[in-house]
DNA sequence: CTAGATGCAAACTCTTTGCATTGCC
DNA sequence: GGCAATGCAAAGAGTTTGCATCTAG
């Protein structure tokens, strides 16, 4: 955490969770696993400190099929995310990849690709 | 429209105005654009309309970045979507296009890639 | 001790629903 | 005329905010 931040125990929790769970979820789905494992922290707290994390580049958040906003721990390096539709695994896919696919975009549809917002659906290697 | 289900003025309206526009539209912002042209459609009538194209197959729907349900025209054909950032246009794109990028994904990462549900965003031709 | 973090409850926004009324065929 | 569509208002769900209280440093 950065300084002029206070390194709470309701914060560590929610990182914590999050780093260890390492697939996207909503507020409350972090609020309700939390006080399962024992945890007092109330529903803004949470939402608090996912909006605090993703301004540090701490996580990454993405609305899901309803618009319910869900959260997942990430790097801060440059990446996209790959995420299998059947155990929720999020995987870090490198830049690299992406130059092949923009580079079709552009030759058949003039369209220049802003590859920083895309995200892939599929299986993960594990649950083919 | 198909059988079984009244052409009345409001679903023309709305279903005009998406294929007129091609590009991704809240029910607020369709709602408050056949207003201001005139239309007394109600929001409630936007919502049931535009759940009704899209189970037709006529509409296909994506939540933006704040969670907000949008809209657009588009054909049942298989296809994905390009969307410019800059003008809102959307470009269907074909599924051949996605193929050698899925064959990346599986190749480096041992990830199956569900096509279906991939998004790009970009600039479009005119926008760059 | 003090600025920052938290909890609670109320407010907000987007979306859905119940019901009486209207309108298409 | 009959069934489906509409409008209105109220209810829901997710999220944000104001304020008094608590706490890390």
């Amino acid at each position: 955490m950065a300084r002029n931040l206070y390194a709470t125990r309701s914060r560590e929790q929610i990182t914590r969770l999050l780093r260890t769970e390492r697939r996207y979820l909503s507020a409350t789905a972090i609020h309700r696993l939390l006080r399962s494992l024992g945890s007092e922290v109330s529903l803004s707290t949470v939402y608090r400190t996912l909006e605090l994390l993703v301004s540090l580049g701490v996580a990454s958040s993405r609305p899901d099929e309803d618009g319910e906003q869900t959260y997942v721990f990430c790097t801060t390096d440059h990446h996209h995310h790959a995420i299998c539709r059947k155990c929720g695994h999020v995987e870090e896919v490198g830049c690299a990849a992406t130059e092949a696919f923009a580079e079709i975009l552009r030759r058949h549809h003039a369209f220049e690709l802003d590859a920083h917002s895309v995200e892939f659906y599929g299986r993960c290697a594990r649950c083919q």
